[in-house]
DNA sequence: AAAAGTTGAGCAATCGATTGCATATTTAGA
DNA sequence: TCTAAATATGCAATCGATTGCTCAACTTTT
């Protein structure tokens, strides 16, 4: 009967029930100007005529789409996607919608999903940085327009803005204690060149626990490379051939440690008892491998649901955008059989 | 200046230009009413004003969102994952945004997050059912009202939509040959007893396979459980109680290929050498196991492209819905170091 | 040079829901 | 009984872009 084929509006309901349009949006949205019998008057038309509420029609009136754009380099990565369900989780519960946009770690992708996600008029930006993106401006311009923005992960000390990342340092200082612990005097660390936060903190926690525990760094057993599968097979080739004795590995990665497994174990090495070998980010195949990964979980899920709560603070309270807002998570190193050399 | 801080619409465009609102929006769609030199005025005074168009707007207007809805269990897989690349791929090229949402594999979420696209007011959707869902009546609802419904993978046959699965069959039936061509007789079978397409596809092939190289198949060798890892540990285990022979097992999950490996290894037994192991899916631990897996590849981001393609074509020939569209794609299967029994 | 055709742009309604400002109806208080 | 305070609802503008229709100014045709 209605017009647009099928789909009814509160005109239609309230024509049905004799009251009018503003009666049946107030009704709908609970507004207490409205008597219970009225609202339930509405209610009941409302789902007789299959009447589903027009988004898109209010978003306009109202200035709030209720849709969160997440902007992240790749949804095809265990640590990302998880993120984006953390953030799924607490958006639906508050009836948000979250629109995911992928940067593919390009500066000009993610700018141009930037745009897009403004046109949509989302209420709100969370993003983890692309690893080429070195000017802001993009995410400046989403600030000054007043639309909240929290960055996760891949952060930028260039904005004020809504933060969350994990302790890096502490995981790798534990795990390098862990591993101190096992009986390895002679770890290894591999490491990135890029001026990345994240691997500076964590070379930063590795150094810290060998000296907390009277072990001499030795630069020769810093390898670094882009931290993949590949370079970490390299990164251990170089390593025998450094000639310098090592009994553990921390890498920074879990691709590149699982690399190391491998050339450690076609050049006969046991792993653990020859070699222990510790990675970064419990990467679901961790568990998979032989033997299993030592690792630091960074506890994505809860990112993801930090990041939607810091979002959620920022747009009720628009006045805290000013003061920034950093949470920092706490790792969680998980011991597995890599390292297991004291049982 | 704008009232909206700072967000210009096409009436302060007008208003600069001395022209109606009318005109810069046919201008700004490049209508061909409008002449070259007035688009060109108002497309500087668009970038001097910083202007960005208000989709929301534009939807209420044009019946549009340009937003497509993605329901699938989980993002956290990496096929799911891959998927929605792809048809973020797809999308974007086209000027569509993409929003995910996650069934979890509960059949309530998945009506609640069709009901939260559907007022989101999305164009179309693109789906993989939920494990759980036998009821498809909020599927139907959306082609009620003449909205472009996709389904991939994990598909029915209730419904008249588009549809984009791979041929499961192919794979298994490849798998199990090339497996039978390594020299493996006595090929054990790992299956789900959910009545699932997929599943049910892969028994066929492992059975034709088996039938057209004259090898009986043996119901001892035929284990079924959910798939995931430990239930491949328990169905090797179970293989051994029964006490039959065999020396090689194509489980239809990666997952459970990795439990079954476990449990080999645990036993002595050495892969491929003893026992030939194959999986299915290609997940990305695959390549990483000890030994390396042999698994049919998805072809993930595929699968996505073709079914934002087919949904584009429903967009556009909306008759086309009348006629079923399936696409079966053609998976690959990948060999590698768990069936290298020749060299 | 008058009629017919093109071209470029304006007018005003519209999409569906929201909301500030009345207005009408009750209820309470004096 | 009459006014003040609640209570319940209606009116009409609005959000920003789109679009069918109208109209004016030229250009072309004969």
């Amino acid at each position: 009967m209605a017009k647009n084929s099928g789909k009814a509006t509160i005109h239609d309901i309230a024509e049905q029930l004799n009251i009018t349009a503003s009666t049946v949006s107030r009704a709908l949205n609970d507004n207490p100007r409205i008597s219970d019998a009225t609202k339930k008057l509405v209610h009941k038309m409302a789902r007789q005529l299959n009447y589903q509420p027009n988004n898109i029609a209010s978003a306009l009136r109202s200035g709030k789409s209720k849709l969160i754009g997440v902007v992240v380099p790749t949804t095809n990565r265990n640590f990302f996607s998880s993120v984006a369900r953390g953030i799924d989780d607490v958006a639906n519960k508050l009836n948000y919608q979250v629109i995911i946009s992928q940067s593919y770690d390009s500066y000009e992708k993610e700018v141009q999903n930037i745009e897009a996600l403004m046109s949509a008029r989302v209420d709100g930006i969370i993003a983890s940085v692309s690893k080429n993106t070195e000017n802001f401006d993009h995410f400046k311009s989403v600030m000054d327009k007043g639309i909240p923005l929290v960055l996760f992960d891949r952060i930028t000390n260039e904005l004020d803005v809504g933060q969350v990342v994990i302790d890096d340092y502490q995981g790798a200082y534990q795990i390098v204690e862990h591993l101190i612990q096992q009986g390895y005097t002679r770890i290894a660390h591999f490491t990135s060149p890029k001026k990345i936060n994240i691997y500076k903190e964590r070379l930063r926690g590795y150094l810290d626990a060998l000296f907390d525990h009277n072990i001499e760094p030795d630069p020769a057993l810093i390898v670094e490379s882009n931290m993949q599968l590949e370079d970490g097979k390299n990164s251990m080739i170089e390593l025998f051939e450094r000639n310098v004795p090592f009994d553990a590995v921390f890498s920074s990665s879990d691709y590149a440690a699982m690399g190391a497994m491998q050339v450690l174990k076609q050049n006969g090495k046991r792993i653990p008892q020859d070699v222990g070998v510790a990675g970064f980010g419990n990467e679901p195949f961790t568990s998979f491998t032989d033997p299993s990964l030592t690792t630091v979980d960074q506890v994505n899920i809860s990112m993801g649901h930090v990041a939607a709560e810091t979002f959620f603070d920022l747009l009720q309270n628009p006045k805290k955008a000013t003061i920034q807002q950093k949470t920092v998570l706490k790792p969680e190193v998980i011991f597995r059989d890599s390292t297991k050399r004291n049982s």
